[in-house]
RNA sequence: CGGAGUGUAGCUCAGCUUGGUAGAGCACUGCCUUCGGGAGGCAGGGGCCGCCGGUUCAAAUCCGGCCACUCCGACCA
């Protein structure tokens, strides 16, 4: 391929409006363009890109017997009114009309349609089971898209779904996707971590998300440096802290004029922290609820989502709410003589001789200890876990990162089997419910992700398995010195010849050009001919990121060839 | 949706406060010089100043409305 006839418009100058640094690259490498809020336009080298991650995955789950296919992106309501999701998904899938007036969705993802085809077409568990997967365009109108590539609102996925006749059967399949998905991202060379996720509204089972590790992630990871266990912030769990000492103090109320927060009340009664417990109240399906935490630890919403009292989705009472309700201020609610249900984290539950309000103005209790003088029954975990609390498998500290969630498999059970009446004969003629799981990887996604985690100060560095091309060819003949141009020429075609993947700067511009875009275009293997190493009969030759070598004009092909073969 | 900001040449931006012929750098076209890390000179082409309305003799500039994009927040398989 060569650069002059390739459309490849990169940009000198930062764009404006663009902040995380793959959008940057993105854009200035000449991969993108943007076309409005989360559209996005890829260029010829862009799509190489998607084109290599899609052949990675694609070999990858091949291998685990999953079949290629392409569904429709614009689908009926029907189907999405049939699984409930038309009315629960919300402002986040478009929905359109057709000149008849029927309604359609821009496809968010495909349970329904995969569901759809299979109550039609399998009938028997002897069909069973069956992993089908394709690669589409999906659509989710997000409130606020957002750094570039990586939170768009149209992108490519590739997403599978699997059925079952029983979740032995799944759990099988499950394995294989994690293996799959492992393997992939293996091949991309990314560094990345499997962590367990809040399954959300999807489906009720386990489910995994592969994240990219990278600053600017959107998600934090919480793991054990010496176990394997791992978790996204939203669900991580950590061993309770402490452990409840036996009473010393009695129970007072105390005078606390002006105190309306637990930063407020450490001061004032000169009180560590962790000695304080906060009250926040949430709103529930009977009447308001309490949540107690440590008066140093953050709620954690997902966690607060699992209790069945507190409504969905979890929103705090306002202070009008509040006064009404329970007759004082935010700043002095606490468990003793609360008029609602309330729930105590396993931390909170560790505190002894501590202090909150007393549910009336300007009052807060001191030396308070749970049984003794208020209950404490329903205890659970409601805390976002820290850097450095135990793990929840007992193996030692926390740490946190950040990650880009590129993948995420789920055990579905049989959700959208039951609602769309999808069901198929078992051994004994039997009508069951199989039971599915769903598997997906954001393709753009995963292109951003990459370039977050590599890249320098002057552009891109691909890994091999996705790079746009496999060797960047520039030639330096700026004063039309015919040999180094026949030079470079005869190497092109030797090295086309030889089956392997060049771009080829053939352009009329100044070296320095030359080299500023093939530092940001970031192919990892870069030949330069020019008259200086030519007069050598070498070629310089480098690697990513590693030192510039002189290799021989003639064995510069077979150098290149070895490499690609060894991997 | 709340808060903040930006819309002027293909790109990055100045001009707006204080109304009066639309600018720079890069990019593009032609010529000359230069030629191993985004060269220099000369001459050019390129604009509904986001859109609509208002004020005014006169609006990129002042006023009102709308739209788009970006950032923070809430939201989110």
């Amino acid at each position: 391929m060569k650069f002059s006839e390739t459309f490849i418009p990169t940009l000198r100058e930062e764009p404006a409006h663009a902040e995380v640094i793959s959008h940057i690259l993105l854009l200035r490498a000449g991969f993108i363009r943007q076309l409005g809020s989360g559209l996005f336009t890829w260029l010829p080298l862009g799509l190489r890109v998607l084109k290599k991650i899609e052949q990675v995955i694609r070999e990858e789950l091949i291998r685990y017997g999953c079949q290629e296919m392409l569904m429709p992106f614009v689908q009926p309501s029907e189907l999405w009114k049939q699984s409930q999701r038309w009315e629960t998904m919300g402002m986040e899938l478009l929905r359109l009309q057709d000149r008849h007036e029927n309604d359609y969705c821009l496809s968010p993802t495909h349970e329904e349609v995969v569901t759809d085809l299979f109550r039609d077409n399998f009938m028997s568990y002897r069909q069973l089971p069956c992993n089908l997967f394709h690669f589409s365009t999906k659509f989710r109108d997000e409130i606020r898209p957002r750094f570039g590539v990586l939170r768009s609102r149209e992108f490519i996925m590739k997403d599978g779904y699997s059925f079952h006749m029983d979740d032995k059967s799944l759990d099988v399949t499950y394995q294989e996707m994690y293996d799959a998905y492992s393997a992939i991202l293996t091949r991309f060379d990314v560094n990345f971590r499997v962590v367990e996720a809040d399954p959300g509204v999807i489906g009720d089972g386990e489910s995994l998300e592969f994240h990219v590790i990278a600053g600017s992630g959107e998600d934090t990871l919480a793991y054990s440096k010496h176990s394997n266990y791992a978790a996204n912030i939203e669900s991580a769990e950590a061993l309770p802290l402490g452990k409840r000492a036996t009473p010393k103090t009695p129970l007072q109320k105390v005078p606390t004029p002006n105190v309306r927060t637990i930063e407020d009340l450490t001061k004032f009664l000169n009180l560590p922290i962790e000695r304080t417990v906060k009250t926040l109240i949430v709103h529930g399906q009977e009447s308001l609820v309490a949540l107690i935490l440590r008066g140093d630890h953050e709620l954690n919403l997902v966690k607060a989502a699992k209790i069945k009292e507190v409504s969905q989705p979890v929103t705090f009472a306002s202070e009008e709410v509040i006064s009404a309700e329970l007759g004082c201020s935010v700043g002095s609610l606490g468990p003793i003589q609360l008029k609602i249900p309330f729930y105590v984290d396993r931390s909170a539950a560790m505190v002894s001789d501590f202090s909150f309000g007393a549910n009336e103005e300007g009052k807060h209790f001191i030396g308070a200890n749970w049984d003794r003088d208020v209950e404490c029954e329903n205890v659970v975990d409601l805390r976002m876990v820290g850097e450095g609390d135990p793990a929840v498998d007992g193996s030692g500290p926390l740490a946190i990162q950040r990650g880009i969630e590129v993948g995420h498999i789920f055990k579905l059970g049989t959700k959208y089997t039951r609602s769309m009446e999808a069901t198929v004969l078992d051994r004994e003629g039997n009508s069951i419910y199989p039971t599915m799981g769903c598997y997906g990887i954001g393709v753009t996604r995963m292109a951003a992700a990459v370039v977050e985690q590599c890249h320098s100060e002057e552009g891109i560095d691909w890994p091999i398995e996705i790079a746009p091309m496999q060797v960047h060819l520039v030639g330096l003949f700026a004063k039309s010195n015919s040999k180094v141009k026949d030079t470079v020429d005869r190497l092109y075609h030797a090295l086309c010849d030889a089956g392997i993947e060049v771009l080829y700067d053939d352009r009329e511009e100044r070296p320095g050009v030359k080299f500023a875009d093939a530092d940001l275009i970031g192919i990892p293997h870069r030949i330069v001919v020019g008259e200086r190493s030519l007069n050598q009969n070498t070629v310089e030759y480098r690697f990513r990121q590693a030192e510039i070598e002189n290799i021989p004009l003639d064995e510069i092909v077979m150098k290149i060839l070895n490499f690609l073969n060894k991997k």
